[in-house]
DNA sequence: CTTAGGG
DNA sequence: CCCTAAG
């Protein structure tokens, strides 16, 4: 039943001008004020205000769209998929649990109005639409409407500093950034957190074992120009309307592991031999562990795509300083599988983006990082899939403990890590309990050591804390952690009072600990 | 197979 | 993140 209400066919139907009418400026309103507002109560409170952050850029984006759509509508002889998404950066929740409206910008001949993937409660479209004048994220935040919400970073970054920004963009987004500066590091931070999410949506299992391949060629392109840039304060998991609109693109980038790559074969041959790129062997150096295993073979079946890949060793970051990799052996990994289309996919867009999206190829195969390997470290022995958790992640599992509660990992892998192969229930669960050993500790921290305590790991929005201590109070952890004096003590009080007779001063020793 | 818990 | 006991 949980799922099945998601299957639910969205109002927004084939009608166009429903579409239209729904992201005019006069629905604005409506479109915020529908969804659940999960974390009003924080958002008043907190100053990591992603709502007001992205609110603003989400009411621009859905002018700018609008009008675009009404005045370049003839214009269009792109091929490109828009993508225009209305979420909250915070609840970056998979797209199986959002419905989500696509709007596409073919070229005119091929104009028409098409519904498909309705069982997989995406709607899509396709329209004219001339996205020349769109703007990229970095435009929009140096754009006029900047003026009006001139901090809106600020809220997010207020209290990291400079030199801090590489590690929070590190362990936010899971990949390391060459970009320098603080207003470029924060705003690359805000860009790819958001990117983020799109990256999830077109990784989804579904998507590729439901669909046919010719239909995910068309989904996964997305536009070269700011695809995902909008988001608004909204949504749960369980009921978000996302308005997924984006900007066609020129040049499409290929993204994700379920696309064809169609004629770029033969570029790509030639380009596996560059220096630059990587260096490609046939063996696996280690044997794969059983993690490793399963996790091949659950993709395998999920995806009924052959899986067959190519073992490439090849320098991630080459953008990135060595020095500031090396700082961060341990999510340094050097030695990375992935199927050949991804390989193609990430050097593709690499090569087309690599001033803007230094690390894009990152993102690329970020589905596939979890064959991500550590080597050499000290000889030590390294986790072998050491994959950080990124704040959506987070985010969806603190919703999906409050939905279920704690303990059924299960459900919440199902419902909202159903993408994440790399992630299973026991690291759900892992997880949780590290949160909640952070949520504690920072209460601690706080009254005694010195504010900076250098945030190596994830810094965690203080709402986020607040909720997971909420969720915490209501979802106790089972035995969590006791004291072990209370264990110690509990137990021979409890058997002095039923066995009298045989042991009777033994017990003194024990108890003498409280 | 799932969960809890130690490491 | 890994491993394993227990249910």
């Amino acid at each position: 039943m949980e799922v099945e209400h998601l299957l639910l066919e969205p109002q927004i139907e084939k009608d166009l001008s429903n579409n239209i009418m729904l992201m005019g400026s006069e629905h604005s309103k409506e479109c915020l004020a529908i969804e659940d507002f999960t974390f009003a109560v924080d958002y008043t409170d907190c100053k990591a205000d992603f709502g007001k952050i992205y609110s603003d850029a989400a009411l621009i984006q859905k002018h700018e769209f609008v009008d675009s759509m009404l005045q370049g509508v003839n214009e269009g002889n792109l091929h490109g998929q828009s993508n225009f998404r209305s979420i909250c950066p915070e609840l970056f929740w998979d797209n199986d649990c959002a419905e989500s409206l696509q709007v596409k910008c073919v070229s005119q001949n091929t104009s028409c109005l098409r519904n498909f993937r309705s069982d997989l409660q995406t709607k899509s479209i396709e329209i004219h639409s001339d996205a020349g004048e769109f703007s990229d994220l970095s435009n929009a935040l140096n754009s006029p409407y900047d003026a009006a919400t001139p901090d809106r970073d600020a809220f997010f970054f207020d209290d990291i500093s400079t030199d801090q920004l590489p590690d929070v963009f590190r362990s936010t987004l899971g990949w390391d950034t060459s970009v320098e500066g603080k207003q470029s590091l924060e705003h690359h931070i805000l860009f790819e957190f958001q990117n983020l999410t799109e990256i999830n949506k077109f990784s989804s299992p579904s998507q590729c074992s439901s669909m046919p391949n010719e239909i995910d060629d068309e989904m996964m392109w997305i536009p070269k120009k700011l695809f995902d840039v909008v988001s608004s304060p909204f949504g749960s998991i369980f009921d978000t309307t996302k308005l997924v609109v984006g900007i066609g693109a020129e040049k499409p980038v290929h993204c994700g592991r379920d696309v064809r790559v169609g004629n770029f074969s033969e570029a790509h041959k030639t380009r596996l031999g560059d220096e630059d790129s990587a260096v490609i062997t046939n063996k696996r150096l280690r044997k794969p562990t059983r993690r490793y295993i399963e996790e091949t073979s659950d993709l395998k079946s999920r995806c009924c795509r052959e899986t067959r890949g190519l073992v490439i060793q090849k320098q991630r970051g080459l953008h990135a300083s060595r020095v500031q990799r090396r700082k961060n052996a341990a999510v340094t990994g050097n030695e990375t599988i992935i199927s050949k289309d991804e390989f193609l996919t990430a050097d593709e867009s690499r090569a087309t983006y690599a001033l803007r999206f230094p690390k894009s190829e990152s993102r690329n195969n970020a589905s596939e990082d979890w064959t991500r390997r550590v080597r050499n470290e000290k000889s030590g022995i390294r986790r072998k899939h050491h994959r950080l958790w990124t704040l959506p992640e987070v985010m969806k599992l603190i919703e999906g403990v409050s939905h279920y509660g704690v303990g059924r990992w299960t459900d919440i892998k199902r419902l909202l890590f159903a993408t994440s192969a790399f992630r299973t229930s026991v690291d759900l669960k892992d997880k949780w309990r590290n949160l909640l050993r952070a949520s504690a500790a920072q209460l601690h921290d706080r009254k005694q050591v010195g504010p900076h305590k250098k945030h190596v790991t994830l810094p965690i929005p203080q709402y986020v804390m607040r909720r997971i201590r909420e969720l915490s109070a209501i979802h106790p952890y089972p035995r969590e952690r006791k004291p072990r004096a209370l264990l110690i003590s509990s137990n021979p009080v409890f058997s002095r009072s039923n066995d009298n007779s045989s042991s009777g001063g033994d017990d003194d020793e024990l108890t003498e600990e409280t």
